[in-house]
DNA sequence: GGGAGAGCTTACGGAGTCCTTACGTATCTG
DNA sequence: CAGATACGTAAGGACTCCGTAAGCTCTCCC
């Protein structure tokens, strides 16, 4: 099978590699794990590769590169607009295909806004120099105390953290405020975060500590 | 010869393209004209590809495709960090190349691309060598203070400035004037630059951190 | 199962932040 | 030198956000 060559190749360079061999389940499973580029093989056999290429440009420009049979298939593609960023043209070599990753990867990392200081957790992006929230839903707004609440609590996730540790943290030096403060800016969070803030996926409260971020 | 029939290709897709056939002057030529994207051919006898290649991507983030004659060779130039966009491995058909070229231009230009000197964010062009601003409306006035200004932000798309960084940024060493200022010099500049200054579309209030320029 | 403690939820008033405007001074131009 | 333009400051108003308190719900442990 061609997709798992290259996913032992990817993954020897050290990349994180997910195959999905179903048309249906990979829109569901691109919003799922927001991968940082796809490899469309568009060819496949009662699969709609670009529907699922045009789909996926609908609702986000992660880069694309497409895997075809012909190369005259090439100019056809381009001609439909599907909006891919490489094309690959079969019969190719694992390693040109990596070649090709990593052109992309580094082109769309170069360009936009770096997110080199990105905090990723799945489909949840916070950026510590744009101070902005992404979701699979879009961004999300927050304020600043909001903002660097959760930035703190990201930046170590796993960790548990007090109210008294996240005052000194988060809130201006020696700040006098009650410690209440921290719950319910905890509350707001959630509210603008999790998709079930009843039951959080990522802000989570250990009874009788304080809260952590999981990742 | 190669390039013709390349040349020849590209200029049926509508773009302009020149030739060069001496390393030497390729720098030269590259500054002239300060093309949106550059096609190189490594392996020419007696120029060193690779050296111009480092030389252009020293002083402009302009596109480069690399042309190269064997395959295992992409994976060399790649661990050179080389910074090219993409590799062509000889031999190709013109509109493979031609079709890369599409999609390197593409992903250039969806981002904010340097074209030369000057910033793009849609219709807003923002050009540092000349000091002039442009919009769909025609160009744009500003003072010295405002373009500083403007320009600063927008060289960092989606990064967000305090006052005090604007301050040290944009105005003489260490003027010791009030924060203040930078807000009324926000106001002007929202007045004229965005079409409706009471719902900014690039210059972003960030509350209780500053301003950023959203692209 | 019940009580105590911890966390959740809600609402509201005040504090802080930003916007707007106006005006005095400095700099440039004819 | 006179007028125009650009710049910095200050003050008032509008708005957002934050902290607090009070009642409620959940969890843990006896």
């Amino acid at each position: 099978m061609v997709a798992e060559v290259v996913t032992r190749y990817l993954r020897r360079e050290g990349y994180e590699a997910d195959i999905v061999d179903d048309g249906g389940r990979a829109l569901e499973a691109i919003e799922r794990t927001a991968p940082d580029l796809i490899v469309l093989d568009i060819m496949l056999p009662g699969v709609d590769g670009m529907e699922i290429c045009r789909r996926v440009r609908a609702q986000s420009d992660v880069p694309i590169i497409v895997l075809t049979a012909r190369g005259d298939e090439v100019d056809r593609l381009l001609g439909l607009g599907l909006g891919a960023d490489d094309y690959v043209v079969k019969p190719f070599s694992p390693r040109e295909l990596v070649a090709r990753v990593k052109a992309v990867l580094r082109r769309a990392k170069g360009n936009g806004a770096h997110d080199g200081d990105a905090l990723r957790f799945g489909p949840l992006r916070i950026n510590g120099r744009t101070r902005t929230v992404e979701d699979s839903r879009g961004s999300i707004d927050l304020t600043a105390r909001e903002f660097d609440l959760l930035f703190h609590l990201a930046k170590h996730p796993g960790q548990v953290f007090t109210r008294d540790q996240l005052m000194d943290a988060v809130w201006d030096y020696e700040f006098p405020g009650e410690n209440s403060t921290v719950t319910v800016h905890m509350r707001r969070l959630r509210a603008k975060v999790e998709t079930d803030p009843a039951r959080p996926r990522y802000l989570k409260t250990v009874w009788g500590v304080g809260y952590k971020f999981e990742a």
